[in-house]
DNA sequence: GAAAATATGGAGACAATCTCCACTTGTCAA
DNA sequence: TTGACAAGTGGAGATTGTCTCCATATTTTC
């Protein structure tokens, strides 16, 4: 999985480029440029923008890698300063701030988590296991360990599918309310 | 909103083929086919298919619209028969089911609910104002209020967005425990 | 049964995606 | 250096899917 390949340098200096005018662009809301227009624009051919990233979500990921990993990291931290149940709450919360922080994040991770055929794209992978790593501490605390990673992933899902909704931040913020109570073990 | 249009006979001919073709097809699986080749198989031209179904979600909603009336009706029911509590659970229990008794039905609320540019579909529209019902209802009991149908809404556009993962099912079941115990009016 | 209203179908305009390959650029060994 | 080979480029055009337009056909109305 671990590439270790030694990019021609002009080829990385497109690879670059692209990532560089995508992200500018993205930051300016702008998502449904025709992908040959936004090879134009980046100052490339259309051929290159498709051996690079053969499609718009390999794009948007490598955009929003960055982001991806902030967040995976953040999870770590917090899961070694904060007690179990604590980090969990601290990142589902965190997450929904961070989706207002980075226009078309949600729109990213939505279709990473949703990819098809099994096997989630690599963002999505890590992003899961993150979750998973953060349930599996507070599992020793106050949560319920009959309810998987897979769970909140759907309703994160959920949140980032629903982000040009009118009234999300409140639902978004209701969701991460309802998982966090939800989650807490049941009195037996 | 409610339309009276006395559709002319053969209109109305040809939109019940459409409408056929097109469940027979969903229920085949089949939601990529090129829509002018779907016009093809239903027998009618591609203008007429335009005319009726402007876009591949208005067909999709014509075709689950029974479904979706089914679960509008269900929850009225529920409500009239069960404590409130007990149909809400009954209602979200029961949408997980019948996400798998009908191919495709997920993926058409997932649309639905992802209407962009505020107003939902009919559709979404219907299955929001029943959540919302059913939680009214429930919030004489033991469910707090302080979360509004709009989260309950994003965990289900997840469950209906995730559909096709390897795990979804469980993932389904996991988030719907979830979002009972959430609801559950917190302890003071 | 003729005029008016309504609906049809499919050719073709349009739009976006993606491939292919003749050519350029970079790398490296001698 | 330089030559030769590998790696990468760009953009014309093939391909594929969407949607419009309107001459023609069908239904309704009077």
């Amino acid at each position: 999985m671990t590439d270790a390949k030694p990019l021609r340098a002009d080829a990385r200096r497109n690879r670059d480029a692209l990532i560089a005018k995508a992200r500018e662009l993205f930051a300016g809301g702008c998502f449904n440029l025709r992908f040959d227009d936004f090879a134009k624009l980046a100052g490339v051919g259309t051929g290159t923008l498709y051996r690079h990233f053969p499609t718009r979500e390999a794009l948007a990921e490598a955009v929003y890698r960055e982001e991806i990993t902030a967040m995976c990291d953040r999870a770590r931290e917090l899961r070694a300063t904060l007690p179990a149940d604590e980090a969990l709450e601290a990142f589902l919360r965190g997450f929904v701030d961070h989706l207002y922080s980075h226009e078309g994040l949600a729109r990213t991770l939505a279709t990473l988590m949703a990819t098809r055929s099994g096997a989630l794209a690599e963002g999505g992978q890590a992003l899961h296991q993150a979750v998973a790593d953060l349930l599996a501490d507070a599992r020793t605390g106050t949560v319920r360990d009959d309810v998987g990673a897979g769970a909140v992933m759907v309703a994160l899902h959920g949140i980032c599918a629903a982000y040009d909704h009118p009234t999300h931040r409140a639902d978004a913020d209701g969701v991460v309310t309802l998982l966090l109570a939800g989650l807490r073990r049941p009195a037996t």
